[in-house]
DNA sequence: ATATACTTGACCAAATCACTCGGGTTTAAG
DNA sequence: CTTAAACCCGAGTGATTTGGTCAAGTATAT
């Protein structure tokens, strides 16, 4: 079953982004500052992120990151896919030959499983996301400790080291 | 996100049990060559299971291990939870403390998920498994492959290695 | 020009996984 | 009362995965 730091820095740094792509593209440094996350890490993430075509990239000065499509028809399930390969909890990954070569006893059930767990991810967007409560109190409380003003002093600080 | 062959292995393991568990203790040989699974492997996982009061083992010769409950209340959450820690999406296990002490962005999407996986496999129990026609069907399949006569012989040859 | 920002690939330490090994101890059968 | 079947237990281990870092680029706005 894989669900690591991968699938979830990916929905993080994404949902960031979302936050924030309001004015224009969105530098990976600023995401990875306000979440914490490490940019050479983040850098790995989206350029998978950019060949499943869920991101746009501009190069230079003032550029960034931003959205190829609408965030209602970007579901969780889809960016973690595109991060971190299959989410399933079948040993065989799904091919049916766990018990020389034939379905083993618990098969079904992790099969079940695993389509309980895609069905869930799948119906969230990162439109949901963006709406839900809990959420925009959490980035309303990083927006105060990064003020947008300071933020450009710490991002280029932080390159600098 | 924790769910790996441990967790497998001792449903897996705890299935054939039950199938097999009308004529008294099963040794874990048994199971071990039924299912295709390492003995001392099996052995550590059951020393968990006991402990948790799923099982209850006999030594010496004919012992094993046999239920110590009715199968309808032993669910395949609490079999995982038993050998296999938790099942956690969250970063923080649950603490919510995933960003400088606070919560993450996405705490409350892997909260959400994590209990979504949780009342899937607590609604499951090994008295439903044992029921479905699926799982028949492999037993039968596994019954003939391994018939009631020469399993014991098997067994012995297993165990003298 | 030049600094900004994305792009890529190689590499790595630490942790975890899926076991094995080598010894026990208990107890039913012969 | 001996033997062997079966459980019991802890230490160790190779392979893989995780969660990154580092170095060296390329493209482009200013």
């Amino acid at each position: 079953m894989r669900l690591t730091t991968k699938g979830r820095y990916a929905v993080t740094a994404l949902l960031d982004l979302a936050l924030h792509s309001e004015s224009g593209p969105v530098s990976l440094a600023e995401i990875a500052k306000r979440q914490e996350l490490s940019l050479s890490y983040l850098e790995q993430l989206f350029v998978k992120l950019r060949r499943n075509k869920l991101v746009a990239s501009s190069r230079g000065p003032g550029g960034g990151y931003s959205f190829d499509r609408d965030l209602a028809t970007v579901s969780v399930a889809e960016i973690i896919q595109a991060v971190d390969e299959v989410v399933d909890a079948t040993n065989c990954s799904g091919k049916s030959d766990c018990h020389e070569g034939q379905t083993c006893l618990t098969h079904h059930l992790w099969d079940d499983l695993t389509r309980q767990i895609h069905n869930f991810l799948d119906g969230i967007s990162l439109a949901d996301l963006v709406q839900r409560k809990e959420i925009q109190a959490v980035s309303a409380r990083q927006r105060h400790a990064f003020s947008e003003a300071n933020l450009e002093q710490v991002v280029r600080i932080a390159v600098r080291d």
